[in-house]
Order: structure tokens, then sequence, then C-alpha cells
DNA sequence: ATGTAC
């Protein structure tokens, strides 16, 4: 190991610590170039080659680029939606459940309404969440309240292969399956009335997150270039633990292309959302007394991305390449690139719950900048694989359960149902109580889900 | 996460 490795957990969440986890994190730490420390979320498992929930940043003079510690779903993130309503004012949950789920295509290989040509893909990959705004699928007040301003520099499409542009064409404007979802939620706490109100935020406030990603595009990106990687590996003679470590240095052409593609695939992933936000306000909009402009965008995150951003390290200012995989940027109030009107609250985080349990808005601190690299948790955390959950359960009985708690959940199928229960993640409360004490993010509110969608 | 397999 070239530099430690740290954990961020509490006593309850270190009981569910997994040694390939633990052994993962000490895999990244042996990678050239790496700084100051191997990090783990409370939120931390096993993933491929990196443990999901894990930030490592490396400099640029030897640093290295793995596709690995960035994620199969390129760009995976959450946005949350207000409504000008509270739940004094909202009823039939179930009806707009069951609208939203026929018109947002939902589930593995679904299809969206919206057919982007290949000149129209080029400019999705090249523009993000902007393409989708200027072609009538939201509003310029939406692009300010999106990380990075819904797209990250640097991205070329020449290093989008066919084959997943061809994945990815008829695919933006979906939701996906696993653990993303879409979610009408209610504030039932706040815990920071400042940080809240300038979010745009109030008590018992109507809610929509939505959690998904890049979809096959993102896949095929990372598949494609993690075998060039891999070669690439042995060319520069990079010794790693575990293949699924490939790597090239952040100078060389192969680490280029493929954060080139991964660019393209997060800009992807951003007008995903985007479109989706459109499908989702003209649904609610239907609603008398509620216009389009009404409902705001709170924020948007990724967390499954590599950046190049600046931290001090042994005092001084340094360009570093942070892997984040399972890990949401958490900056602090003056950092650059935050909306001027939070530019003192610090960045809203996003951290969904696992389905039926709370979702969290946190505040980004000045503790993330120095310690972990302005980085926090990301969710709940799989304990349980798909397989075992679905052992434990034929999914109608978590829907049941669920459906007595107040909670309507529509999804493609009971399967879905079953690999999603909450008994299959870490408690996203525990997970939130960590990082909110350990002072890497700051609780704002709590929204509690009222009508879930799963693909 | 994923045209759940190449």
């Amino acid at each position: 190991m070239r530099v430690p490795g740290k954990f961020y957990l509490s006593e309850t969440l270190s009981e569910t610590l997994e040694e390939g986890a633990v052994r993962q994190l000490a895999n990244v730490a042996t990678m050239p170039g790496i700084v100051r420390y191997s990090l783990a979320m409370p939120d931390v498992h096993w993933g491929y080659g990196f443990p999901i929930g894990g930030v490592a940043a490396f400099n640029m003079e030897e640093g290295v680029i793995s596709p690995g510690g960035v994620g199969f779903d390129i760009n995976c993130g959450v946005r949350l939606l207000a409504l000008p309503i509270t739940k004094d004012d909202f009823s039939g949950i179930k009806g707009i459940i069951n609208q939203l789920f026929d018109t947002v295509p939902t589930g593995v290989g679904n299809k969206s309404a919206l057919r982007l040509s290949e000149k129209e893909l080029e400019d999705v990959m090249t523009e993000g969440a902007g393409w989708a705004v200027n072609n009538g699928y939201g509003t310029k007040d939406d692009i300010i309240r999106c990380e990075d301003g819904g797209c990250i520099d640097g991205a070329d499409t020449e290093h989008v292969s066919r084959k997943a542009r061809q994945r990815g064409m008829p695919q933006c404007g979906t939701l996906g399956s696993g653990n993303h979802f879409l979610e009408i939620q209610s504030v039932d706490e706040i815990f920071d009335d400042g940080a809240a109100e300038k979010f745009g935020l109030v008590r018992d406030q109507i809610c929509i997150m939505i959690h998904c990603g890049s979809r096959g595009l993102g896949h095929q990106v990372c598949t494609d270039h993690l075998k060039d990687l891999e070669a690439a590996s042995k060319k520069y003679n990079i010794k790693l633990p575990d293949n699924q470590l490939a790597c090239a240095p952040l100078k060389s052409p192969e680490g280029k292309a493929y954060l080139s593609a991964m660019a393209a695939s997060a800009n992807y992933a951003w007008a995903n959302r985007q479109i989706i936000t459109h499908l989702v306000r003209e649904v609610i909009c239907k609603k008398p007394g509620i216009e389009y402009d009404d409902i705001k965008l709170i924020y948007d995150v990724t967390h499954n991305v590599a950046k190049f951003e600046e931290h001090i390290v042994d005092g001084k200012k340094q360009t570093l390449c942070v892997h984040r995989k399972g890990a949401t940027r958490a900056f602090g109030p003056g950092s650059p690139g935050l909306p001027p009107e939070l530019d003192s609250t610090g960045q809203p985080v996003l951290i969904p719950g696992s389905m039926g349990t709370p979702s969290y808005v946190l505040k980004g601190t000045e503790k993330a900048m120095e310690c972990t690299f302005g980085s926090t948790c990301h969710g709940s955390g799989r304990i349980m694989s798909r397989s075992q959950a679905k052992k434990s359960s034929d999914g109608s009985d978590i829907k049941e359960e669920l459906a007595g708690k107040g909670i309507y959940v529509r999804a493609t199928s009971n399967k879905v149902i079953a690999e999603e229960s909450p008994q299959a993640y870490k408690s996203s409360s525990e997970v939130v109580r960590t990082v909110h004490n350990a002072g890497l993010s700051l609780k704002v509110a709590k929204l509690t889900p009222m009508g879930v969608i799963k693909g």
C-alpha cells in the first residue's frame, strides 16, 4: 500500500463491513499516484475492483484513471424536484404513481418515446442536461441546479463505440432497473431551517426524487474501455493486485480516451434525468393549480464519476483526479461551481434511501474538503446479494407490508421488489447519521416515501 | 447496474 486506507463507520455499520470490501480498499491504495489515503464511506460494500462507497484521488504526475473506480453505471445519480404543494393539498397518490409509471419508461431494456438521431445523440453526449433544456425538456433554472451544470468538459464521442451508441439512442428518457427509482416523497423533518430555505424546501412539501444513470450506453462504454485499459495496464507496466483495477496513466492516450468517453456518458445521464424530469412535470402539471415552471429542481448530483478538481494536499493546492464510486461530492461553502444563491450554504447533497425507507438532503462542508476530497456517502449500501434477497421473499409480501405503511409501490415485476427489499440494504438513516457525525455533510431535511416506481 | 452470457 502506498497510502493508508480509511473507513468512516459507526459501530453498527462496522458489523456489516465485508472482508472483500476491506481487501478492495487496500488494493486501491497500491495504485500509482494515489494521494493521502484510500477512502471508504459508511455505505461501503464489495464492487467491481474498487469498493462501492469508495473515494480515491490521484495526482497528475504518476496518477491513473480506472473505470472500476467509476463503476459500470457512469453518472448514476439523483435529482430532487419540489412541488408547490404540501401533503395536506395532495391526494390520489396511487393514480399519480400509475400515470407516472405509464409515462416514464421503466425496466431493463425498455425504450424511450423519444428516439434520438445519431446527430442528436452526439449533441446529448457533448451538451448534457443543456441539450435537453435547449430542446424543450426543461427550464434554464434547471441547469444552474445541476452539479457541473449538467455537463462535464472533455467529452469526445469518437471514443464511444458504435455498439454503445446503438444501445443509447433509444434509451434517453428512461428510468432503468435495479436500485433505480422514481419516488414521490414528503418533507417529514427539517434539521437546518436556514439551509432548507435556501435550497427551496419547506416542511410537509411534496417532492419527487429520480435515481438513475446512463443506462446501456454507459455500461457499454465501461465494458469497451475496461478491455483497452487491461491491455494498457500491461503496456505501462502497472502492477495491480486485481485485474479489475485495470487503469492507465492520466496522461496516456488510453487513459484520455476513457476519460472522454466517460464524460460523454456522464452527459448522456444528465440529459436522461432531465428528460425524465420533463415527463414528470407534464404529468404533475395536469393537476389543477400547478404550472410546469412551479416544479423546481432542488439539485442533481452524480455519485459515479471521476473528475479533475483542485484540493489542498500538504498545504498546497493541487489538481487531482477524484474517483467517486458510490460516493457523492459534498463541496462546502465557497467552493467553486456552486450556484451563487447556495455559495454560503454549501452544495446540496442528495442521499436516496432504499425502497420504502427515508431519503435525505444534506449540505456539503469544509470538513469534507479537508478530509475526503469533498466527498460523502451515496445511499444505503447493499448487505444482501440479489439472489439472497430473492430467496427470502417473492416481492408480494414486501409490497403489502409497504402498503400497510401507506407507501404505494408500482414495479415492472415482483422480482425487482424482492431484490430491492429494504432488508437487503443498510439503513439509510444510520449511514446518514454517520456522515453527519463525522461532519462530512450535515443533515438538512428528511424525505419520507409515499409512492415508489421501480424498474 | 446491464439487451442478467459471448
